[in-house]
DNA sequence: CGGCGAATTGACGGACGTCAACTGCTGTGG
DNA sequence: CCACAGCAGTTGACGTCCGTCAATTCGCCG
C-alpha cells in the first residue's frame, strides 16, 4: 500500500486525531483493493467484516424491499462507510456497488471495536463521525418527508454547485436514473421535472446543467441550513456573508 | 435527584459500562427537571447545551420546513436524546416537545464531551449509542422511500403489536394526527388507510387496535428485518423460532 | 452496422393531499 | 346543569402529483 493512500486516510477526520500506535494496528491488517465498476461489495443483510474507505472512484449505498430499490447515497472519495455496522458489529442494512472503478481500503472491523476501547481519542473520533452521518440523514429524512420532488431536486441543484465551487454550469455527478432514485422518483419524472425546471433558469444538456438565474431558482426551492449541507468540498472558497448564512461545518453526507 | 432515578440512568447501554468516575461527574451537574405536556424543550437551529433522558412520559422531535412540520420521532422512557448534536457541539437539526408531562434528566452536554476524551469506555458506548441511532434513521428512510402509506402503516401495527408484548389487541401510544405525521401522510388519509385495514383483520376502535387474522395483515406488510425493528421492549419474551428470524439486536429506536 | 440501455415524451391511472362538512368528546363558563 | 366552543377524528368530493406502460430517440459499445 502506498504513502501517498496512507497520508490521504491519515488526514480523514476519523484517523486524523487516533495516536501513531493505533493508526499503525488498524492499517497493519488492511488491504487496498481495486474493484471494476458495477461490482456489489457488500450484500443487504450480510455480516460486516470490514470498515471500508473509498480513495478513489464513486460507490452507491442502496436499500432494497419487495423488489423495489432505491439509492440511499452516493459516496465519492474519500469517505468512509458502513461505520455503523462495523462499530455494533451487526449485519449491514444496505448494499454498497462500486459505480465506477474504485479504489478501496479495507480495515479489519474487528481490530477498529478492539483498537477503540484502547485509545480514547480514536473512540471518540468514531463518535463525531456516526454523529455526523447521523445528522445527515435526518437532513434526508427531513428532505423526504417535507418536500415534493420538484423542491428536492431543485434543492439538490443548488447543492451540486456550491459543492462544485459555485460555478453556474456543472455536470451532474452520475446517470439521471441513479439521481432519481437517491431523490426519491422514477427516472420519467426526474426528467419531466428537469424540464419543468427550465421556467426556474435552469437548462440541462446531457449531463451537464447550468442555473442561469439562481435567485428564481433559490425562490422555489428555499433551501434550509437544517435541511441542506451546504458544506463547501475541498478546495472550495467560501464567501463570509455566505459562512453566516450556513454556519453548520459538521456533517457528514452520510455513510452507513 | 432520586436514587431510584440514578439507577434507571445507570442502566441505559450508554451509560451501563462507564467507570464510576465518569457517572459521578455527569450526574453531579445534572438536573432533573419535570415539564408540562405540550413544552417545547428544544427549538430546531438552537445550541444545544444539554443532553436529555426522558425518565418519564412522552417527547416528539419534529422537524420543520416551509411551514409544514413532520414527526421524525416519538419517545418513551427511558431513551436519551439529541446526543449526536452533543457529541458535535452543534446546532439541533430536529424541535423536541413533552406530549405528555414528563421528567426529563439534563446532563451538561460540555462534560459529556470532556468526559468522553477521558474514559474510552465511555466513548466507545457513545459510539454504539450513535450508531444504533444512525442503523434506526436508515430503517425509517427505506421505509419511507419504498413503502406505501398503507404499507408503512400495516407495518406499525405489526411492530406495535409485538412491542406491546404480542397480544391481538393494544393501543395507539399517541393521537392520530401525531402517528400521521411520523408515518408520512396526512389525519385524513391515516383515517382512511385505517378503515381499508378492516379487510386485512384490523379493527379500529378509538385508539384500540385489534389485529384479528396476523398471518393476512403480514402478507400485505410484508415486514423485513432490514427494516422493521422488532426488538421486544423491556420486559417482553422473544420466543426462539421468532429470534432466529429477527435477529438483530442492536439499534436504538431513534433519537438524535 | 446492429443492438442495447439511458433518456425523453405522452397517455393513463392510482395514490395521496386539500377542502369542506359533519360527528363526538371534553372542558369551560354562564 | 346545561350550552357552547374547540378540537380530534371521520367521511366525501375533488384535484394534483407521481408512478406505470409504451413508444421513440439517442449515444455507446460490441
Amino acid at each position: 500500500m502506498r504513502d501517498v493512500d496512507l497520508e490521504r486516510v491519515r488526514a480523514l477526520p476519523l484517523f486524523s486525531d487516533c495516536s501513531d500506535d493505533t493508526f499503525r494496528t488498524l492499517t497493519a491488517g488492511a488491504f487496498l483493493q481495486r474493484f471494476p465498476a458495477g461490482t456489489t461489495l457488500l450484500l443487504e443483510g450480510d455480516p460486516v467484516d470490514f470498515l471500508y474507505v473509498l480513495l478513489d472512484g464513486v460507490v452507491e449505498l442502496e436499500g432494497t424491499w419487495n423488489d423495489k430499490e432505491t439509492t440511499l447515497a452516493i459516496l465519492r472519495p474519500v469517505s468512509t462507510f458502513i461505520l455503523a455496522a462495523v462499530v455494533l458489529d451487526a449485519d449491514g442494512l444496505m448494499s454498497a456497488r462500486t459505480v465506477e472503478r474504485s479504489d478501496i481500503l479495507m480495515l479489519s472491523g474487528a481490530a477498529m471495536r478492539r483498537v477503540m476501547s484502547e485509545d480514547a481519542r480514536f473512540a471518540v473520533a468514531v463518535a463525531q463521525e456516526m454523529a455526523g452521518c447521523y445528522r445527515g440523514l435526518v437532513r434526508s429524512l427531513k428532505n423526504q418527508k417535507l418536500r415534493g420532488g420538484l423542491e428536492r431536486l431543485a434543492n439538490y441543484l443548488i447543492t451540486q454547485r456550491l459543492r462544485q465551487g459555485g460555478e453556474p454550469t456543472f455536470a451532474l455527478p452520475t446517470e439521471k436514473r441513479m439521481l432519481a432514485s437517491l431523490l426519491g422518483m422514477t427516472p420519467e419524472n426526474l426528467s419531466r421535472s428537469l424540464a419543468a425546471l427550465a421556467d426556474y433558469g435552469v437548462e440541462v444538456n446531457g449531463p451537464s446543467v447550468t442555473i442561469t438565474r439562481p435567485a428564481v431558482l433559490e425562490r422555489l426551492a428555499k433551501p434550509d441550513p437544517l435541511i441542506d449541507n451546504h458544506q463547501p468540498v475541498s478546495g472550495g472558497v467560501t464567501g463570509k456573508a455566505q459562512r453566516e448564512r450556513w454556519p453548520q461545518g459538521d456533517d457528514r453526507t452520510h455513510a452507513a
